[in-house]
DNA sequence: GTCTATATGGGGATAGAC
DNA sequence: GTCTATCCCCATATAGAC
């Protein structure tokens, strides 16, 4: 049997998944969990707390999962530009397979992309600020003729497909009438850093955007 | 002055878009419409309704739209295929051009793709399901040799992208630093149609993935 | 550390005057 | 149609017994 704070926090992260975090209360919360409703006030100090430390238990170790696959990358690579599929998949990758952590776990980044509680968005935007920077790098030396404000948005671009594939069990159900299989997380991630791929290689177009649209020939 | 249903919508709109369903409560709504909180539930019967009304209000047009613009595209195509990049402007256009509807309509969509509640899910998979079997047709033509299962996930992908796009402005400030405009939507769609018309377009793969990931060119 | 009981406030919905 | 007052429930948080 888990410790009570272990058990308080996997019903959290399950709940909040589901539901997000207006939308439960603690009292779901500990019943879900098998424990009293004043132990949560007694091991974190307020629903806000309990809340940030959901996140929290799943990003920090995300995140240094992210980094050292792209220090693993970069020393391959030996000192040049680290190749585009490597560094989506160390980006994407740490997030489609989670390592042992529970079955809430890829929703919960889903929906850590799109949750509006400004309590959210300060602990997930502190984690990701550690990142951030270190990934930009090695985009703009793999894609050096990109201009950063087109790699910014495809970067963009490339995280709102990711979140949504997470969160997805709707759109896709009604989209493809159920022959996509979303447990499939390797699968996913593959298809991800395919169609990402070429959009990043994409060039980069003009003022006059669709006119132009660019004829990609796959070799 | 507006009719007090049209204030209850344009202030639940706005609150909905910033904050979310469970989160706004009909004491907030009815302050910022300044108007009573008697009269959200003489002209609708529930705050359930009114959100659905909230989101009715807005998607059947958008998707009045959407089939419009498919329509002129396929007349134009006389028999032929719809190119992609027209397709991609057909569905994503009428989202990031909302033609005279609120400034919070582009945020309220974003948050729809997003939004847990079973309440909204229903009206919003009710209105998509009306349109999303004309777009697939015409992207399946569009793309004859990509297996469909590969299509409805780069549509769940462009969609995500869509999604993100319209709800960021977290992501986009610690990413770019803030040299991205997120109030250029004409922009916004031409870089995304590009980016997505690229993934659409990338070899399907076989089963080992990113390691036969598709060098692309541009001519 | 764990549980019960409760304080305090806010929520949706409604009844009924005007 | 509009406003006020109110019912009743549920929320978070805490105090205090064990």
């Amino acid at each position: 049997m888990e410790d009570t704070k272990t058990r308080i926090l996997d019903a959290a992260e399950r709940l909040l998944s589901e539901r997000g975090f207006t939308a439960i209360s603690l009292r779901a919360v500990t019943a879900g969990a098998g424990v009293n409703l004043g132990a949560v006030n007694y091991h974190f100090q307020s629903k806000k707390a309990l809340i940030q430390a959901v996140f929290a238990r799943r990003l920090e170790p995300l995140n240094r999962r992210r980094l050292a696959a792209l220090d693993a990358c970069e020393a391959r690579a030996a000192g040049k530009p680290v190749p585009l599929e490597e560094l989506l998949h160390a980006f994407l990758g740490p997030v489609m397979k989670p390592d042992g952590a529970g079955a809430g776990f890829v929703q919960l980044m889903g929906r850590m992309y799109t949750e509006p509680s400004l309590d959210v968005r300060r602990v997930f935007s502190a984690e990701m600020g550690k990142i951030a920077q270190r990934f930009i790098s090695a985009f703009r030396r793999a894609l050096p003729e990109l201009p950063p404000e087109e790699l910014f948005w495809r970067l963009l671009f490339t995280i709102g497909a990711m979140a949504q594939t997470l969160g997805a069990g709707l759109l896709l159900h009604f989209i493809s009438g159920g022959i996509c299989d979303p447990s499939d997380l390797e699968g996913i991630e593959k298809r991800l850093i395919r169609f990402a791929g070429a959009g990043f290689r994409a060039s980069a177009g003009d003022a006059r955007g669709k006119k132009r649209a660019a004829r990609v020939r796959v070799s």
